[in-house]
DNA sequence: GCCAACGTTGGC
DNA sequence: GCCAACGTTGGC
């Protein structure tokens, strides 16, 4: 069982998004770096918990928690021409992205934000806090999992 | 295999 | 909208 942060522009899709899906289940598709995807394909198991951060807006933080509940699946949309993540050079055969199946779990009664993580020194290796770091998904230590939920 | 040019991310 | 940091591409 493995702790996660995921970033999602709330533009494009947000927590609510999330909790507002008939089963509150979404793909989390158009990942595209290589080291998110070799986490996604590779170390996410069914039953891992991730913190939902949304990214590139007003408020950037933690919003809530939701499960992976599928992995290992081919991403769809590299194979869809009308898709923003098309990828001509994927091959069908050999699929380039992966993406797995995130479940709502709850939303926080407030935002953590990026100023409040780093704000506290617990929190220093959190990739999401280190300068220059802009993966879009990554691990998150027990001990800092525990303490960003204490700060709620 | 190097590296310049270009593209993307994402905070501010 | 700016720009720092980082990733990718492609010529050589």
């Amino acid at each position: 069982m493995n702790y996660w942060l995921m970033k999602s522009e709330p533009d494009v899709f947000g927590i609510e998004d999330l909790k507002n899906r008939p089963d509150q289940t979404e793909p989390w598709d158009g990942v595209r770096n290589y080291q998110a995807r070799n986490m996604l394909r590779d170390q996410m198991q069914p039953g891992d918990l991730a913190f939902f951060y949304h990214s590139n807006c007003k408020e950037p933080g933690i919003v809530g928690i939701m499960e992976i509940v599928r992995t290992g699946l081919p991403d769809p949309t590299q194979f869809d021409p009308d898709s923003d993540y098309y990828d001509p050079k994927s091959d069908p055969a050999n699929p380039r992205w992966y993406l797995v199946e995130v479940r709502f779990q709850r939303q926080f009664r407030r935002t953590i934000t990026l100023a409040e993580l780093k704000s506290h020194p617990e929190l220093a290796e959190l990739p999401t806090v280190r300068k220059g770091n802009r993966l879009s998904v990554h691990p998150v230590s027990p001990a800092q999992w525990e303490f960003i939920l204490g700060l709620e």
